[in-house]
DNA sequence: GATAGATTATCCGTGTTAGTATTGTCATTA
DNA sequence: TAATGACAATACTAACACGGATAATCTATC
């Protein structure tokens, strides 16, 4: 899960003292716990949770080429290949060469594709909103202008 | 990365509306932002993420077994294998076969990986509190608390 | 003391991540 | 037109993540 110092319990004087080390474990928890949250459940429909954004981003679009879903998805170029491969292998998506530049592919969601987004997608959505739901609107405003903030410092 | 709805851009009616959507977004960015920042820290002084926690979780320490470790770090079983075989083999660390129990391992620092944590771990420390310590105490607790209000979601 | 069950670490398979190098393509310009 | 540089995707490597199966060892119970 790669987290460094943050999950790590130290047995150093430096360290005691240091008020933003529960900060940085919250941050990493509240992570994982969301991050684990959502990953169940796209495992269930039978996709990895990269393949999932993939197929989340290209819906209801007339497809993109990859290095904007790279850049869409936060998934590296090199790791994207890989994705879309499995996914044109499982018959969710194809490559598709845009007139004009062969430098480039498009992605594009197969029916089979768009179907399984259709289902799962917005199921994903009422599925996060189950947790999500109980905030307040101000404690969800409070809650991004704290994330933004600690997004700032880096 | 592993993100998964967080990070797309959905092009649906149903997620349009959802004002948690931010809310996630804001959430890995801030998370990525972090660990980014720490991970290349880490990088330059020859160290992967997990490789640092574990350094890091057994400095000051007598070693400690591998499952405990494992729990520690939030490393899971079979990963942590790896690691340690890695860092095992760099010299830094040492496999102790305990009195009393062969089923387990002791995972030891050398006087190396001693050396390399006494030298690491403060300059990380004081790598982090160059942002960290920005914060005020009031916005520091602030924080903490919403992210623990957002783990308790999940 | 023998056996069933629990504990511990490893091995394995599939997939993700990051970085670097490579190949092919396009655009600019000399 | 040819050369240069920018860009897009892939190939490759090393490391990590996770879960299931396996093997060795310990513990409890009969």
């Amino acid at each position: 899960m790669q987290i460094s110092v943050s999950n790590c319990t130290p047995h150093t004087r430096e360290a005691a003292n240091e008020a933003f080390i529960p900060l940085m474990r919250e941050l990493v928890k509240a992570y994982q716990a969301f991050s684990h949250y959502s990953a169940e459940h796209i495992r269930n429909a039978g996709l990895t949770p990269p393949q999932f954004d993939v197929i989340s981003t290209l819906g209801n679009t007339q497809g993109m080429p990859l290095h904007l879903l790279a850049e869409k998805t936060l998934i590296t170029k090199g790791t994207l290949t890989g994705v879309i491969d499995r996914l044109e292998h499982k018959g969710l998506l194809q490559r598709v060469v845009p007139a004009g530049n062969r430098r480039s592919f498009m992605a594009v969601l197969t029916p089979a594709g768009e179907d399984l987004f259709d289902q799962i997608f917005p199921a994903h959505i009422a599925y996060l909103k189950e947790r999500f739901g109980t905030l307040s609107d101000t404690e969800m405003e409070a809650t991004i202008a704290v994330l933004k903030r600690l997004r700032e410092l880096f």
